[in-house]
DNA sequence: CAGAATCCGCAATGATACTG
DNA sequence: CAGTATCATTGCGGATTCTG
């Protein structure tokens, strides 16, 4: 009695992560996960992003619930992000996948010179 | 020494991420994880599909060595997809993944809602 | 059956400028 | 500082047609 002989995708499951697994949240949930943070401090440590998507990614995670954004009133006012407990829940199975990915990263690059070839060669 | 204080994404992770965890990949590799099957086999098995996002994702995957394809030289030509031992690791990472989505998808459905609710009232 | 080729629309992304 | 607004681009998904 395997049960476990599928695992079972469906659109809701799907839909969340591609939310909270998304081209740039991952980074950002990184970054939180060692401290609060402000926005340009966000956007100094991914250089990589837009501010337009660090602001969507943000805005995302907030209404998932993985992270907090925070309004200090101080003069001029700051924003702190936060990662939340249901956020920090994320972490174990991200880094489960991460971990795979590094293990498995050689045998894949192998595998898609390979196939590069066999193209090439082909087609 | 805590040395996994950060779960580091670079672009190669986030990257074969993308490859291997995309729309149709996991219903894909689902499938393929209980018997190889033919072409239009995963597409019944996968209503949603288009044929040419079918066909890109199992090129992709193909690419990456978690799948493989087979020519079965009858009369006509019978095409088998089958996951192999790589695409089998892949497994127990996406299965905690999807562990953690159903366990917390009740939590984060009330996050979504109240954060709706605030964007209502002031926005 | 197992695709390839083509066309189209749209949603995400990027670059740039402006604001309280 | 922490965004919003606007415009241009583009890449992906869907629909359709054709082929060995």
């Amino acid at each position: 009695m395997d049960t476990e002989d599928k695992f079972l995708i469906g659109p809701p499951h799907r839909e969340l992560l591609d939310q909270v697994l998304d081209k740039w949240s991952l980074s950002v949930l990184s970054e939180l996960c060692e401290r609060p943070c402000r926005f340009n401090e966000l956007r100094r440590a991914i250089p990589q992003v837009t501010q337009k998507s660090l602001t969507a990614t943000l805005r995302r995670l907030e209404r998932n619930g993985v992270i907090e954004r925070e309004v200090v009133s101080t003069r001029p006012v700051a924003i702190r992000y936060q990662i939340t407990p249901l956020g920090k829940t994320l972490r174990p199975p991200v880094d489960v996948l991460l971990a795979w990915a590094s293990e498995n990263m050689p045998t894949i690059t192998r595998a898609r010179e390979a196939f590069d070839m066999r193209e090439e060669a082909s087609g």
